[in-house]
DNA sequence: TATAGTTTCAAACTCTCATTTGAACTTAAT
DNA sequence: ATTAAGTTCAAATGAGAGTTTGAAACTATA
């Protein structure tokens, strides 16, 4: 009967799909990645959105979701390791935030997170809305959690604040190439910019943050 | 004959469109707001923006170099004060170039700037590109110089890092009023948060960030 | 093999948007 | 008063987007 609610398989197309948008996204953001370049970037027919996610809208969130979880995931792992020994570093907590976040390898997954998160601050929906909520919520408060014990004497309301600004920083320090542009411009250096570089002064940056 | 290229006049028409363009794109964002919403609400015909402007990317972009030349010059007055005193303090730099990106009162500047700056991130073009470097590379210079002086342990790089961290944080906590609901979520307090209080935050964050 | 459900496909549909058009109106100079 | 340029207007245009459709292809079960 034309129009049922697909249910939550493992297709090759759903996966498809996902993977092109992934890439397109962390080029150009969702909004500049019409369907038609989408599926034919997959391979796939363009009612395959409609028909698998119900909506642009619906593939977009999906996409988010799979990759905040994956994320949360890691920073989940790596928090738990640094957990046992008492002595706990303010700079191996700030990498583990930020090292599932930027991936490995290239900065794809960075830009990708950053463009979303950016997104859902502009102009949030009830869907972002939700993925915060449920997966980077009760992470932050763990992290807060974390920076309570190596930041004694920051009040609880400044270690929120703290840990926001970070997040902050993390995500428009990621998004797009402009940021290496940027410095070279200002630096008198030549322009490139390595991204290990980049990761260990915002790093530097963060750890310095907070104290 | 039809199409000629109208010159700068301050004619009422173009201020109300500025106008117009300013409030509605510091709430829904520019993507969001089409012409039709726009010139109904500065009450001047659809044709007017592609008459004045070109198109209505050429109006996004005189938005964005309206606002920042007044910041920028805001900024460049309030560090020429803070210049002849020889003992320089951190926390004044740092005031005197979060205070005009704020502005007074309500929060529509910082947001509106917040929206370009972070557009000109995810999707620059060569109009939003010309403001940066235009406006806001020679200003970066000046403030990174400033920080020299106060920060001498700190190198040239570094310097420059620490102040495009700065940008970032600033733009990415004015943008929306998703902060002050994501703060409720992680405090145990009341959800509401004052202006002055975040503001005085950040402003704490930063300065930490320098040391 | 037959049948029912699921998935794919090319094509059409609908809607919104920026842009263009040509006439009407205003203004200022001759 | 006449002319020419600048400006405004309602309406049309055309491109591009997401979405829908109905038939065809596929897959599995009986």
């Amino acid at each position: 009967m034309g129009l049922q609610r697909p249910p939550d398989q493992n297709s090759e197309t759903v996966e498809r799909m996902i993977k092109a948008a992934e890439e397109l996204f962390s080029e150009r953001g969702h909004e500049n990645v019409s369907l038609r370049q989408l599926t034919s970037h997959a391979g796939v027919n363009v009612a395959a959105v409609n028909y698998h996610f119900g909506s642009k809208e619906l593939l977009v969130e999906a996409v988010f979701e799979n990759l905040v979880q994956r994320v949360c995931e890691q920073r989940e792992l790596a928090l738990e390791k640094l957990q046992p020994g008492e002595s706990l570093m303010l700079e191996e907590i700030v990498r583990s935030f930020v090292d599932p976040y930027l991936g490995d390898g290239n900065e794809k997954q960075g830009a990708l997170l950053a463009r979303f998160l950016m997104r859902n601050r502009l102009y949030p929906t009830d869907g972002t809305r939700r993925v915060v909520s449920e997966y980077l919520d009760p992470m932050a408060k763990k992290y807060i959690a974390a920076f309570a014990q190596v930041c004694p004497n920051l009040s609880r309301q400044q270690l929120v604040w703290r840990y926001l600004f970070m997040t902050n920083t993390l995500a428009a320090s990621s998004a797009g190439d402009n940021l290496s542009r940027r410095i070279g411009a200002l630096s008198a250096n030549s322009g490139n910019v390595e991204l290990r570089e980049r990761r260990e002064a915002m790093i530097e940056f963060l750890v310095s943050a907070f104290r």
